[in-house]
DNA sequence: AACATCAGTGCAACAGAAGTGCATTTAGTG
DNA sequence: CACTAAATGCACTTCTGTTGCACTGATGTT
């Protein structure tokens, strides 16, 4: 049994041969990956069961959602000790205006913010946007 | 002429009837608003002459677009000091799970953020989700 | 006033992402 | 092996965002 498919059981998610290839590939990159992405790395594989795989990573605490603001959704590999279903390690991420792709900042906390009286945070969504490390070099 | 009329005139934008309509429209909403929500209450509203609109206005920085991670692009009055445009008066917005309403705290803003070596920041966007103070009080 | 010009608007159609329903296959369990 | 439940594949729908083209109405000029 590989490293990866512990990985996926230790979070009560069957290590199906599609699972593993796309858990795979997700670690492969160091940048978020939306839907398209990955069905055109894998072109043969199925939109729904690529849709549904990430649904289930994502309840499981295997992956978290992105917003980067290219109203398009990503998805990028949590930290091994990632907690972010409840609430913690809310860390922020970069979208590059200029390549296009969105990583983690895992470094980097959200900060604390005082809301206004009655209004109750439970998530907060902190995207940065400019030009990324590779892209500023040139 | 109106209030509303020389608003638009100040910013280079033609008031024309459906333009101070919709603006009316947005001003009347304390909540940032969708272009199907304007679509809804003008039945007789051209779903482009809307996203047009709304464009436009954004150029001319009469309304920021903001993206709460529905997926959905919403938008806002500037404030009369709001110079969104020039990256400044970078608040943050309140996205509500219960009634789905999104607030702009414009009172809150972005603090500032160190990021590592070699990135470059050109805007920011902050969206802290929970429930609002309407929706909190029952 | 007649005309030319251009911004604004309306209509139709398209693209892409997200999501659903159902049939079929695959994997785990007794 | 038989049974059950999960996973996958296929078809289809919905919704948002977007563009192209034609038309209209306002603005400015002679």
């Amino acid at each position: 049994m590989t490293e990866i498919e512990k990985t996926l059981q230790n979070k009560s998610v069957r290590p199906t041969a599609m699972r593993i290839l796309i858990y795979k590939y997700m670690a492969s990159k160091n940048t978020a990956v939306a839907l398209t992405d990955i069905e055109n790395a894998f072109d043969k594989a199925e939109r729904t069961t690529l849709y549904r795989t990430l649904k289930t990573f994502e309840e499981k605490g295997l992956v978290h959602q992105i917003d980067d603001g290219t109203n398009i959704s990503k998805f990028a590999l949590c930290e091994p000790g990632c907690n972010c279903e409840i609430d913690q390690d809310l860390h922020l991420h970069f979208h590059c205006g200029n390549c296009d792709k969105t990583v983690c900042l895992t470094e980097h906390k959200i900060p604390h913010i005082n809301l206004p009286q009655g209004y109750v945070a439970e998530d907060a969504n902190l995207v940065i946007k400019g030009i990324c490390d590779s892209c500023s070099q040139h």
